[in-house]
RNA sequence: GUGGCUAUAGUUCAAUGGUAGAACACUGGUCUGUGGCACCAGACACGAGGGUUCAAUUCCCUCUAGCCACCCCA
């Protein structure tokens, strides 16, 4: 009863908005004052300028390359999701969900959010589109923005880039040496310096039995822990473990660690995992206290730090406070065998990887790598006069059918500035197309390196341009 | 969410309680059919709001944003 009573009001309230705002067009005075300053992007939003394009280029054409090596093949999920898809996936006491998601209503009242990770959505299109029928192991990856609503830092955008591959239905430790090689190839290929940090944190039941000992062993050091970690205590035990202050750090020293509470088949998962990274010689950290902030992960955890030798200062690192510059994960993944199962699919084991590529792009940038030079022009096609330029347009059209790497100031009309222009693009070849060369039925060709130009048949200038260029 | 620093042109930076300047970049000219050089000219800025003051870009407060650190993560 009171549901209907409940709909009814809500409607009427919707009708009276409509109306309010009806009446509030009139006054178009308050429209202008709201437009008085410009528009500035959000915060922690950016937006992605040409002259940072080719490091995008770099990293879209080296994670695909590296991603269809091994047989992944691209998905795409929408940004919005039903915001229980998130609290299901990655767990109610985790940050991500606790503060940092974009999550709001929309108009007919669905609680929705801008992802904020994509492994949930993978498992939710295994699910939503029978994927279990496929032949396993189902591999997939995925590139695109993300969304959290953090404060922004170095390296911390409310909307960044994920680039993630993920392998569902089988549970071998070769996928999860799989995954991590491909994590670690693809920061090698791009010459970038990583460390490696793995752990297990076993399955449900061994975690459970080591959550027990984790708890017991902290109790007793409970008058040690920062503010934080006491809560901790209560919520998300593992967490203790990564705590990065001082006093914490001193006690997680003696803690009980899970690789020794695995039980046999998590142990054996993850030593079959290391196996495969010795045989590959992929050098890794075994870490004890990684524990991901993300609670589907079960068995293989890895993260992939910046690796030492980041040029920076040569000083030795100085005092130890002085190299205290945050450690900032550039990507991390594992394995989740309980995902699937608790957004209501079948038991499938997966793992999976994600990278933040601004945060590579940084470290790109902070260690001077070369980038490869993106498409530039051979030939610039300069015109003088109306007639020219219609004839200029029709040859750029020509030349660009042809396959030739072209550039045009159309806009443009005193041939000084042309060149000039052209000079900037560091073309090869200059065509210079005027009144004169047009009723000769010529076409100039200048070499921009040497300054030479020689007048060439019109006709003929497609052939010459292909001798000049392809060798 | 907490703390520190910052906010002047497209960019990097100055100066000043009384009208804001450079370099580079941009547009145009010297040179109406010839680039890389030079010279000349031009356009463009005090993040927003409030307060103190005869007067605020400058001093004070609030907000907003950026950077940095924490939290956490990519």
């Amino acid at each position: 009863m009171p549901k209907i009573k409940k709909k009814n009001i809500s409607k009427k309230y919707k009708k009276i908005k409509v109306a309010i705002k009806k009446i509030k067009i009139e006054p178009a005075a308050k429209v202008f004052k709201v437009s008085k300053t410009t528009p500035q992007v959000l915060r922690g939003f950016k937006d992605i300028l040409p002259g940072e394009q080719k490091y995008w280029d770099l990293l879209r054409t080296k994670a695909e390359q590296i991603v269809q090596d091994f047989g992944y093949e691209r998905i795409d999920f929408p940004l919005l999701e039903e915001t229980s898809l998130f609290i299901r996936a990655v767990g109610k006491e985790t940050d991500i969900i606790e503060k940092e998601m974009f999550s709001f209503e929309d108009r007919s009242g669905d609680q929705v959010s801008l992802r904020p990770e994509g492994t949930a959505q993978v498992a939710r299109a295994y699910i939503n589109h029978g994927m279990l029928n496929l032949p396993q192991p189902v591999k997939l990856y995925y590139l695109g923005p993300m969304f959290r609503y953090d404060r922004p830092q170095s390296g911390r955008y409310r909307q960044f880039n994920q680039f993630g591959f993920e392998a569902l239905g089988e549970m071998h430790p070769v996928l999860d040496a799989q995954i991590i090689i491909m994590t670690y190839n693809f920061f090698k290929e791009l010459g970038l310096k990583i460390s490696l940090q793995i752990n297990s944190i076993g399955c449900l039941n061994c975690r459970k039995e080591y959550k027990v000992q984790l708890l017991n062993y902290y109790k007793t050091q409970k008058a040690d822990l920062c503010e934080d970690c006491k809560i901790r205590l209560g919520k998300n035990p593992l967490r203790l473990l990564d705590c990065k202050e001082e006093k914490c750090q001193a006690v997680s020293e003696d803690a009980p660690q899970i690789v020794d509470w695995l039980c046999e088949d998590c142990k054996n998962h993850f030593v079959r995992v290391l196996e495969f990274l010795d045989d590959l010689e992929i050098p890794y950290n075994l870490n004890s206290r990684l524990v991901r902030g993300l609670d589907y992960y079960t068995k293989t955890v890895f993260e992939v730090w910046p690796g030492p030798g980041t040029p920076r200062e040569a000083g030795q690192g100085e005092t130890e406070g002085e190299e205290k510059k945050a450690q900032i994960a550039l990507g991390g993944g594992g394995r989740y065998d309980n995902l699937i199962e608790l957004l209501g699919g079948r038991p499938t084991p997966a793992v999976g990887a994600s990278l933040g590529l601004e945060r590579i792009i940084l470290k790109i940038k902070e260690a001077n790598l070369e980038m490869p030079l993106i498409q530039k022009a051979d030939i610039f096609v300069a015109q003088l006069g109306e007639t020219p330029k219609r004839k200029a347009m029709a040859l750029y059209e020509t030349l660009r059918q042809e396959g030739f790497k072209i550039a045009e100031a159309f806009s443009k009309d005193g041939l000084k500035n042309q060149l000039e222009i052209a000079n900037k693009l560091d073309v090869k070849y200059t065509l210079i197309l005027g009144q004169k060369e047009l009723s000769e039925g010529t076409i100039l060709l200048r070499d921009m390196e040497g300054g030479v130009q020689e007048t060439i048949n019109y006709n003929k200038i497609i052939k010459e341009l292909k001798k000049r260029l392809e060798k």
